[in-house]
DNA sequence: TATAAACTAGGACATATGTCCTAATGGCAA
DNA sequence: TTGCCATTAGGACATATGTCCTAGTTTATA
């Protein structure tokens, strides 16, 4: 980890994703840039936090480790985000870890200076809210959905979620925004021998087709028909 | 659902529970006690929330109702709580419902009005962030547990959680907690059919007795055997 | 007290999913 | 180019868990 102190990009990234006109400028100028390489740890859970972060760039997953050894992924972070906010006025530790895949930046400040300027600035405070409301929601239905419907419909409702208009005709080409199968498994809440089992599946029903890291859909119709209503 | 406009018990309810300093009196003044009986929705899901409530009394359930029928009970409410939080700035239907079990009482007011007082009540914001950040944290661990761990360290670490000393020697009873074990199976996110399954097997191996509706632990040892470390 | 409704108990079976292995393949570095 | 490592592919098997039933018990209520 790094830690940059150029106050110009600081205030770049903050206005570019509209925190800056939240936070009083005293307290920008105290802030720094944390730059983590990939596979660094941003957050550790059962840490206490000491860092509040905005986090401005690149990629990186939220996870739990339990004590059986398997991990839970919660979903993964792209900016704008805000890391440190459901633990700023509950006093717990860390519940989850934050691991950033690629390079990634966040905009620092001390988690005593946060509380100690959310106190007076509702702003901020409504900010905290909000994304503590949308953190709130979208993993009650990830999870909701991960523990209520076999792995089948939940890779259907995601290749029709992340598919793209393809460039082959009709074919729908879908890249698949994980770096590999094993992370797409973790994502999905399974195992990566499940997900090639249930790919598997797909190739034989004729829905999709595969070669080397591309997942071409073949088949919308059959498609949405095991996705349909996931996400309601 | 009955709305009494009794403001001395506004007032006696808000002040058990800390909330009545929070707030303006003028506020207070505007609230009233909405009483919902067992069965009745407090909230429905995909409605948008048009009150936000104080929970001041009687125990309910926080469910989800997905599309292919199934519910993913996420957890109970007993007072204090707080309704309506997770919504309140993110301006997005309910996520979840919320169903009375017993006789529950609540202090409610119109969002609007909590909206429009919370944007220059920070002590009322901070109690939101603290509400928020502590559903997140108890629902990311309910649910990576109930994802992670087959029922049977669930049901350990939930009666090892739920027993008390018992009255007869070195037995420890534990009253279920639960109305029945219907409710109790979708708490654990199982079926009641592998519930029972679950605990005839316990029964089996000495860990617990059963009569009636009374589950009664006699291997201490074993139990925390199962249930260890799931709750970090 | 009698009768219905709610609850408990568990058999039989199907399915979803995990663990453990081994082999094949592709991509990258020496 | 060669060889190694990451990744993919899939067999074999075990287990966790769900669905559907039927029967016995308890509880509530008329």
């Amino acid at each position: 980890m790094e830690i940059e102190t150029n106050i110009q990009r600081v205030q770049k990234y903050l206005t570019q994703y509209g925190f800056a006109q939240i936070l009083e400028d005293e307290m920008i100028q105290q802030m720094k840039l944390y730059v983590f390489n990939p596979g660094e740890h941003i957050v550790r859970s059962h840490e206490k936090p000491e860092m509040f972060y905005f986090y401005v760039k690149g990629k990186s997953k939220v996870y739990q480790l339990l004590d059986n050894g398997k991990s839970l992924l919660c979903r993964f972070y792209n900016p704008p985000e805000i890391v440190g906010d459901v633990e700023i006025f509950s006093d717990m530790p860390n519940i989850c870890n934050l691991q950033a895949l690629t390079r990634v930046t966040c905009v620092g400040i001390s988690v005593e200076k946060i509380r100690k300027a959310a106190e007076s600035n509702n702003r901020l405070l409504m900010l905290l809210c909000r994304s503590l409301g949308l953190k709130l929601a979208s993993f009650n239905m990830i999870s909701a959905v991960n523990q209520k419907f076999p792995l089948e419909n939940r890779l259907a409702s995601y290749l029709a979620a992340v598919s793209e208009p393809g460039k082959k005709g009709e074919v729908i080409v879908s890249e698949i925004h994980t770096n590999n199968l094993t992370e797409l498994a973790d994502l999905l809440g399974s195992s990566y021998r499940h997900l090639t089992r249930t790919i598997k599946s797909f190739k034989d029903k004729g829905i999709v087709t595969k070669n080397n890291r591309e997942i071409a859909i073949i088949d919308k119709k059959q498609l949405q028909g095991l996705a349909k209503d996931i996400y309601i």
